[in-house]
DNA sequence: CCTTTTTGTTAACTCTGGCTAACATTATAA
DNA sequence: TTATAATGTTAGCCAGAGTTAACAAAAAGG
Protein backbone atom coordinates (compact mmCIF):
# COMPACT_ATOMS: atom_id res chain seq x y z
CA UNK A 1 0.00 0.00 0.00
CA UNK A 2 1.40 3.59 -1.00
CA UNK A 3 0.86 6.34 1.36
CA UNK A 4 -1.92 9.16 1.02
CA UNK A 5 1.01 11.61 -0.37
CA UNK A 6 1.56 8.96 -3.14
CA UNK A 7 -1.13 8.97 -4.42
CA UNK A 8 -1.78 12.38 -4.55
CA UNK A 9 1.38 12.68 -6.85
CA UNK A 10 0.41 9.52 -8.65
CA UNK A 11 -3.29 11.47 -9.50
CA UNK A 12 -1.46 14.59 -10.04
CA UNK A 13 0.98 12.94 -12.42
CA UNK A 14 -1.91 11.47 -14.49
CA UNK A 15 -3.14 14.61 -14.97
CA UNK A 16 -0.88 16.25 -16.01
CA UNK A 17 0.23 13.47 -18.72
CA UNK A 18 -3.47 14.02 -20.47
CA UNK A 19 -3.19 17.85 -20.08
CA UNK A 20 0.68 18.36 -21.34
CA UNK A 21 1.67 14.68 -23.00
CA UNK A 22 4.48 14.93 -20.27
CA UNK A 23 5.07 14.81 -16.48
CA UNK A 24 7.84 16.83 -15.20
CA UNK A 25 8.98 17.93 -12.28
CA UNK A 26 8.12 21.44 -11.58
CA UNK A 27 4.88 20.93 -12.97
CA UNK A 28 4.28 18.62 -10.12
CA UNK A 29 5.58 20.88 -8.24
CA UNK A 30 3.73 23.76 -9.11
CA UNK A 31 0.40 21.71 -9.19
CA UNK A 32 0.86 20.23 -6.05
CA UNK A 33 2.03 23.62 -3.99
CA UNK A 34 5.32 21.41 -2.93
CA UNK A 35 9.19 22.24 -3.77
CA UNK A 36 10.94 20.22 -6.76
CA UNK A 37 12.57 18.38 -3.62
CA UNK A 38 10.02 16.85 -2.36
CA UNK A 39 8.71 15.51 -6.09
CA UNK A 40 11.87 14.51 -6.24
CA UNK A 41 11.33 11.84 -3.35
CA UNK A 42 8.28 11.20 -4.66
CA UNK A 43 9.38 10.01 -7.63
CA UNK A 44 11.52 7.73 -6.26
CA UNK A 45 8.68 6.32 -3.69
CA UNK A 46 6.85 5.77 -6.40
CA UNK A 47 9.76 3.95 -8.83
CA UNK A 48 10.49 1.88 -5.91
CA UNK A 49 6.64 0.95 -5.94
CA UNK A 50 6.48 0.12 -9.43
CA UNK A 51 4.14 2.57 -10.15
CA UNK A 52 6.61 4.50 -12.49
CA UNK A 53 9.88 4.19 -14.48
CA UNK A 54 12.32 6.71 -14.58
CA UNK A 55 16.13 7.55 -14.26
CA UNK A 56 17.69 10.55 -13.80
CA UNK A 57 17.05 13.55 -15.73
CA UNK A 58 15.03 11.13 -17.70
CA UNK A 59 10.99 11.16 -18.30
CA UNK A 60 8.27 10.28 -15.64
CA UNK A 61 6.19 7.17 -17.22
CA UNK A 62 3.73 5.38 -15.40
CA UNK A 63 3.58 1.93 -15.37
CA UNK A 64 0.10 0.17 -16.52
CA UNK A 65 -0.27 -0.26 -12.53
CA UNK A 66 0.35 2.86 -11.73
CA UNK A 67 -1.80 4.51 -14.31
CA UNK A 68 -4.52 2.16 -13.38
CA UNK A 69 -4.10 3.13 -9.64
CA UNK A 70 -4.22 6.67 -10.81
CA UNK A 71 -7.60 6.58 -12.74
CA UNK A 72 -8.76 4.40 -9.61
CA UNK A 73 -7.92 7.09 -7.22
CA UNK A 74 -9.16 9.98 -9.28
CA UNK A 75 -12.64 7.82 -10.10
CA UNK A 76 -12.48 7.79 -6.01
CA UNK A 77 -12.30 11.74 -5.98
CA UNK A 78 -15.18 12.08 -8.76
CA UNK A 79 -17.34 10.60 -6.39
CA UNK A 80 -17.06 12.17 -3.21
CA UNK A 81 -16.65 15.86 -5.46
CA UNK A 82 -19.88 14.55 -6.90
CA UNK A 83 -21.81 13.69 -3.80
CA UNK A 84 -20.41 16.98 -1.89
CA UNK A 85 -21.36 19.56 -4.61
CA UNK A 86 -24.58 18.10 -6.40
CA UNK A 87 -25.73 16.07 -3.45
CA UNK A 88 -24.95 18.47 -0.43
CA UNK A 89 -24.41 21.84 -2.87
CA UNK A 90 -21.30 22.55 -1.03
CA UNK A 91 -19.55 25.35 -3.49
CA UNK A 92 -17.68 24.17 -6.48
CA UNK A 93 -14.00 25.46 -4.66
CA UNK A 94 -14.36 23.62 -1.47
CA UNK A 95 -16.10 20.67 -2.71
CA UNK A 96 -13.06 20.05 -4.57
CA UNK A 97 -10.62 20.63 -1.85
CA UNK A 98 -12.73 18.65 0.56
CA UNK A 99 -12.75 15.62 -2.07
CA UNK A 100 -9.16 15.58 -2.37
CA UNK A 101 -9.09 15.31 1.70
CA UNK A 102 -12.07 12.89 1.97
CA UNK A 103 -11.01 10.04 -0.99
CA UNK A 104 -7.70 9.73 0.50
CA UNK A 105 -8.61 8.40 3.69
CA UNK A 106 -11.80 5.93 2.80
CA UNK A 107 -12.10 2.10 1.66
CA UNK A 108 -13.25 0.96 -1.99
CA UNK A 109 -16.64 -0.39 -0.42
CA UNK A 110 -17.44 2.82 1.13
CA UNK A 111 -16.60 4.63 -2.31
CA UNK A 112 -18.60 2.16 -3.99
CA UNK A 113 -21.57 2.75 -1.58
CA UNK A 114 -21.13 6.47 -2.08
CA UNK A 115 -20.77 5.91 -5.83
CA UNK A 116 -24.60 3.86 -5.71
CA UNK A 117 -26.07 6.30 -3.62
CA UNK A 118 -25.13 9.22 -5.45
CA UNK A 119 -26.35 7.93 -8.99
CA UNK A 120 -29.39 6.92 -7.22
CA UNK A 121 -30.02 10.59 -5.95
CA UNK A 122 -28.73 12.36 -9.02
CA UNK A 123 -31.29 9.97 -11.15
CA UNK A 124 -27.56 9.44 -12.81
CA UNK A 125 -28.46 5.35 -12.43
CA UNK A 126 -30.66 2.44 -13.73
CA UNK A 127 -31.37 -0.30 -11.20
CA UNK A 128 -28.72 -2.58 -13.09
CA UNK A 129 -25.92 0.05 -12.30
CA UNK A 130 -23.59 -2.35 -10.44
CA UNK A 131 -20.81 0.25 -9.53
CA UNK A 132 -17.22 -1.00 -8.94
CA UNK A 133 -14.89 1.45 -8.57
CA UNK A 134 -12.20 -1.36 -9.84
CA UNK A 135 -13.90 -1.81 -13.09
CA UNK A 136 -15.92 0.60 -15.37
CA UNK A 137 -19.17 -0.36 -16.22
CA UNK A 138 -21.74 1.86 -15.51
CA UNK A 139 -22.76 4.43 -18.52
CA UNK A 140 -24.40 6.63 -16.99
CA UNK A 141 -21.43 7.77 -14.39
CA UNK A 142 -18.86 7.53 -16.82
CA UNK A 143 -20.71 9.88 -19.19
CA UNK A 144 -21.11 12.43 -15.54
CA UNK A 145 -17.33 11.33 -15.21
CA UNK A 146 -16.25 12.98 -18.43
CA UNK A 147 -17.56 16.27 -17.62
CA UNK A 148 -16.02 16.21 -14.36
CA UNK A 149 -13.00 15.64 -16.29
CA UNK A 150 -13.26 18.51 -17.59
CA UNK A 151 -13.72 20.51 -15.11
CA UNK A 152 -10.68 19.58 -13.08
CA UNK A 153 -8.77 19.90 -16.70
CA UNK A 154 -9.43 23.76 -15.84
CA UNK A 155 -8.01 24.09 -13.15
CA UNK B 1 -4.55 23.90 15.01
CA UNK B 2 -4.05 20.68 16.14
CA UNK B 3 -2.88 17.37 14.15
CA UNK B 4 -5.36 15.10 13.43
CA UNK B 5 -3.82 12.60 15.76
CA UNK B 6 -4.23 14.60 18.55
CA UNK B 7 -7.70 15.41 17.86
CA UNK B 8 -8.16 11.06 17.93
CA UNK B 9 -5.91 11.46 21.39
CA UNK B 10 -8.42 14.47 22.68
CA UNK B 11 -11.67 12.70 21.75
CA UNK B 12 -10.03 9.03 23.13
CA UNK B 13 -9.85 11.24 26.60
CA UNK B 14 -13.13 12.92 26.85
CA UNK B 15 -15.10 8.94 25.88
CA UNK B 16 -12.77 7.52 28.88
CA UNK B 17 -13.62 10.46 31.26
CA UNK B 18 -17.12 10.22 31.06
CA UNK B 19 -16.95 5.84 30.70
CA UNK B 20 -14.26 5.43 34.13
CA UNK B 21 -14.55 8.91 35.39
CA UNK B 22 -10.50 9.19 34.83
CA UNK B 23 -8.46 9.33 32.05
CA UNK B 24 -5.66 6.78 32.12
CA UNK B 25 -1.85 6.92 29.84
CA UNK B 26 -3.03 2.60 30.37
CA UNK B 27 -6.31 2.66 29.12
CA UNK B 28 -5.20 5.65 26.05
CA UNK B 29 -3.12 3.08 24.69
CA UNK B 30 -5.61 -0.04 24.63
CA UNK B 31 -7.92 2.36 23.29
CA UNK B 32 -6.08 3.70 20.26
CA UNK B 33 -3.84 0.39 19.40
CA UNK B 34 -0.72 2.54 20.80
CA UNK B 35 2.28 2.54 23.25
CA UNK B 36 2.34 4.50 26.65
CA UNK B 37 5.13 6.57 24.95
CA UNK B 38 3.29 7.50 22.28
CA UNK B 39 0.48 8.45 24.32
CA UNK B 40 2.74 10.82 27.10
CA UNK B 41 4.21 12.60 23.96
CA UNK B 42 0.30 13.61 22.92
CA UNK B 43 -0.61 14.45 26.69
CA UNK B 44 2.34 16.76 26.63
CA UNK B 45 1.42 18.12 22.76
CA UNK B 46 -2.41 18.25 24.49
CA UNK B 47 -0.72 20.52 27.39
CA UNK B 48 1.36 23.14 24.88
CA UNK B 49 -2.16 23.17 23.19
CA UNK B 50 -3.86 24.48 26.27
CA UNK B 51 -6.45 21.45 26.09
CA UNK B 52 -5.45 19.68 29.37
CA UNK B 53 -3.87 19.99 32.24
CA UNK B 54 -1.16 17.61 33.28
CA UNK B 55 2.16 17.14 35.76
CA UNK B 56 3.87 13.67 35.55
CA UNK B 57 2.52 11.20 37.29
CA UNK B 58 -0.61 13.24 37.86
CA UNK B 59 -4.11 13.03 36.90
CA UNK B 60 -5.21 14.42 33.57
CA UNK B 61 -7.96 16.88 33.34
CA UNK B 62 -9.25 18.58 29.54
CA UNK B 63 -9.12 22.13 29.99
CA UNK B 64 -12.91 23.58 28.85
CA UNK B 65 -10.84 24.63 25.47
CA UNK B 66 -10.54 20.92 25.24
CA UNK B 67 -13.64 19.54 26.10
CA UNK B 68 -15.07 21.75 23.88
CA UNK B 69 -13.31 20.71 21.29
CA UNK B 70 -13.40 16.74 22.19
CA UNK B 71 -17.31 17.43 21.98
CA UNK B 72 -17.33 19.14 18.41
CA UNK B 73 -14.65 16.32 17.28
CA UNK B 74 -17.37 13.60 18.54
CA UNK B 75 -20.14 15.14 17.37
CA UNK B 76 -18.70 15.47 13.33
CA UNK B 77 -17.71 11.52 14.01
CA UNK B 78 -21.40 10.87 14.71
CA UNK B 79 -22.78 12.74 12.02
CA UNK B 80 -20.93 10.90 9.22
CA UNK B 81 -21.34 7.59 10.85
CA UNK B 82 -25.07 8.38 11.16
CA UNK B 83 -24.27 8.92 7.61
CA UNK B 84 -22.32 6.04 6.56
CA UNK B 85 -24.56 3.61 8.49
CA UNK B 86 -28.39 5.12 7.86
CA UNK B 87 -27.81 6.25 4.70
CA UNK B 88 -25.45 4.05 2.48
CA UNK B 89 -25.99 1.30 4.54
CA UNK B 90 -22.33 0.16 5.63
CA UNK B 91 -22.01 -2.45 7.99
CA UNK B 92 -21.60 -1.10 11.80
CA UNK B 93 -18.08 -1.72 12.36
CA UNK B 94 -16.84 -0.69 9.42
CA UNK B 95 -19.12 2.15 9.64
CA UNK B 96 -16.79 3.28 12.72
CA UNK B 97 -13.92 2.55 11.38
CA UNK B 98 -14.50 4.90 8.44
CA UNK B 99 -16.13 7.72 10.36
CA UNK B 100 -13.07 8.26 11.86
CA UNK B 101 -10.69 8.83 9.35
CA UNK B 102 -13.12 11.02 7.41
CA UNK B 103 -14.23 13.68 10.17
CA UNK B 104 -10.38 14.39 11.04
CA UNK B 105 -10.63 15.26 7.43
CA UNK B 106 -13.19 17.68 6.91
CA UNK B 107 -14.19 21.29 7.45
CA UNK B 108 -16.70 22.34 10.04
CA UNK B 109 -18.94 23.82 6.74
CA UNK B 110 -19.16 20.49 4.86
CA UNK B 111 -20.02 18.53 8.90
CA UNK B 112 -22.87 21.07 9.16
CA UNK B 113 -24.09 21.05 5.68
CA UNK B 114 -23.97 16.80 5.61
CA UNK B 115 -25.64 16.91 8.68
CA UNK B 116 -28.82 18.61 7.55
CA UNK B 117 -28.58 16.25 4.88
CA UNK B 118 -28.83 13.10 6.93
CA UNK B 119 -30.83 14.50 9.15
CA UNK B 120 -33.61 15.28 6.02
CA UNK B 121 -32.99 12.29 4.46
CA UNK B 122 -33.75 10.03 7.86
CA UNK B 123 -36.02 12.75 8.63
CA UNK B 124 -35.10 13.97 11.88
CA UNK B 125 -35.34 17.24 11.10
CA UNK B 126 -37.74 19.92 10.98
CA UNK B 127 -37.62 22.78 8.38
CA UNK B 128 -36.44 25.23 11.31
CA UNK B 129 -33.34 22.91 11.96
CA UNK B 130 -30.28 25.05 11.33
CA UNK B 131 -27.56 22.41 12.68
CA UNK B 132 -24.22 24.21 13.50
CA UNK B 133 -21.34 21.60 14.59
CA UNK B 134 -20.19 24.83 16.98
CA UNK B 135 -23.41 25.08 18.70
CA UNK B 136 -25.96 22.67 20.08
CA UNK B 137 -29.74 23.54 18.69
CA UNK B 138 -30.91 20.53 16.92
CA UNK B 139 -33.80 18.37 19.22
CA UNK B 140 -34.06 15.66 17.02
CA UNK B 141 -30.69 14.93 16.17
CA UNK B 142 -29.67 15.38 20.24
CA UNK B 143 -31.94 13.10 20.44
CA UNK B 144 -30.42 10.75 17.93
CA UNK B 145 -26.86 11.68 19.38
CA UNK B 146 -27.86 10.18 22.39
CA UNK B 147 -29.02 6.97 20.86
CA UNK B 148 -25.34 7.19 19.29
CA UNK B 149 -23.12 8.25 22.07
CA UNK B 150 -24.45 5.19 23.80
CA UNK B 151 -23.58 2.64 21.14
CA UNK B 152 -20.07 4.26 21.05
CA UNK B 153 -19.68 3.57 24.55
CA UNK B 154 -20.24 -0.09 24.64
CA UNK B 155 -17.18 -0.54 22.00
C1' DC C 1 29.07 27.25 -29.63
C1' DC C 2 28.92 29.49 -25.59
C1' DT C 3 26.16 31.87 -22.05
C1' DT C 4 22.12 32.14 -19.51
C1' DT C 5 17.99 30.30 -17.83
C1' DT C 6 15.33 26.56 -16.65
C1' DT C 7 14.99 22.25 -14.83
C1' DG C 8 16.31 18.51 -11.89
C1' DT C 9 19.31 16.51 -7.98
C1' DT C 10 21.65 16.11 -3.67
C1' DA C 11 22.70 16.95 1.01
C1' DA C 12 21.43 18.18 5.30
C1' DC C 13 17.96 19.67 8.22
C1' DT C 14 13.00 19.83 10.57
C1' DC C 15 8.82 18.09 12.49
C1' DT C 16 5.37 14.59 13.57
C1' DG C 17 4.27 10.53 15.43
C1' DG C 18 5.21 6.16 15.91
C1' DC C 19 8.38 2.49 18.26
C1' DT C 20 11.54 -0.31 22.00
C1' DA C 21 14.21 -0.64 26.06
C1' DA C 22 15.11 0.79 30.34
C1' DC C 23 13.89 3.17 34.24
C1' DA C 24 10.91 5.56 37.91
C1' DT C 25 6.89 5.85 40.48
C1' DT C 26 2.73 4.39 42.53
C1' DA C 27 -0.57 0.88 44.01
C1' DT C 28 -1.65 -3.66 45.62
C1' DA C 29 -1.64 -7.20 48.52
C1' DA C 30 0.92 -10.77 51.51
C1' DT D 1 5.71 -2.58 55.44
C1' DT D 2 7.87 -4.39 52.05
C1' DA D 3 7.95 -7.11 47.67
C1' DT D 4 5.63 -7.35 43.43
C1' DA D 5 2.84 -5.74 39.92
C1' DA D 6 0.97 -2.12 37.39
C1' DT D 7 1.49 2.26 35.64
C1' DG D 8 3.91 6.16 33.79
C1' DT D 9 8.37 8.44 31.96
C1' DT D 10 12.61 9.09 29.49
C1' DA D 11 15.94 8.42 26.04
C1' DG D 12 17.02 7.23 21.72
C1' DC D 13 15.73 5.33 17.43
C1' DC D 14 13.00 5.15 12.87
C1' DA D 15 10.24 6.50 8.77
C1' DG D 16 7.56 9.76 6.09
C1' DA D 17 7.19 13.94 4.07
C1' DG D 18 8.30 18.29 3.89
C1' DT D 19 11.96 22.23 3.72
C1' DT D 20 16.35 25.28 2.04
C1' DA D 21 20.77 25.87 -0.08
C1' DA D 22 23.85 24.56 -3.29
C1' DC D 23 24.93 22.23 -7.28
C1' DA D 24 24.52 19.61 -11.94
C1' DA D 25 22.44 18.99 -16.32
C1' DA D 26 19.76 20.28 -20.14
C1' DA D 27 17.49 23.64 -23.08
C1' DA D 28 17.11 28.01 -25.20
C1' DG D 29 18.71 31.70 -27.81
C1' DG D 30 22.07 35.21 -29.07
Amino acid sequence: MISKASEEYLKTMYILKKQNGNIRVTDIAKKMNCTKPSVNKAIYNLKDSGLLNYESYGTIELTEEGENLAKKIIEAYDIVYLFLKDVLNIEDEDAKKEAEKIKSTISDTTINKLAKYVHEVLGLSNLNCNYDINQEKCRSCTKRKIELRKDNNNE
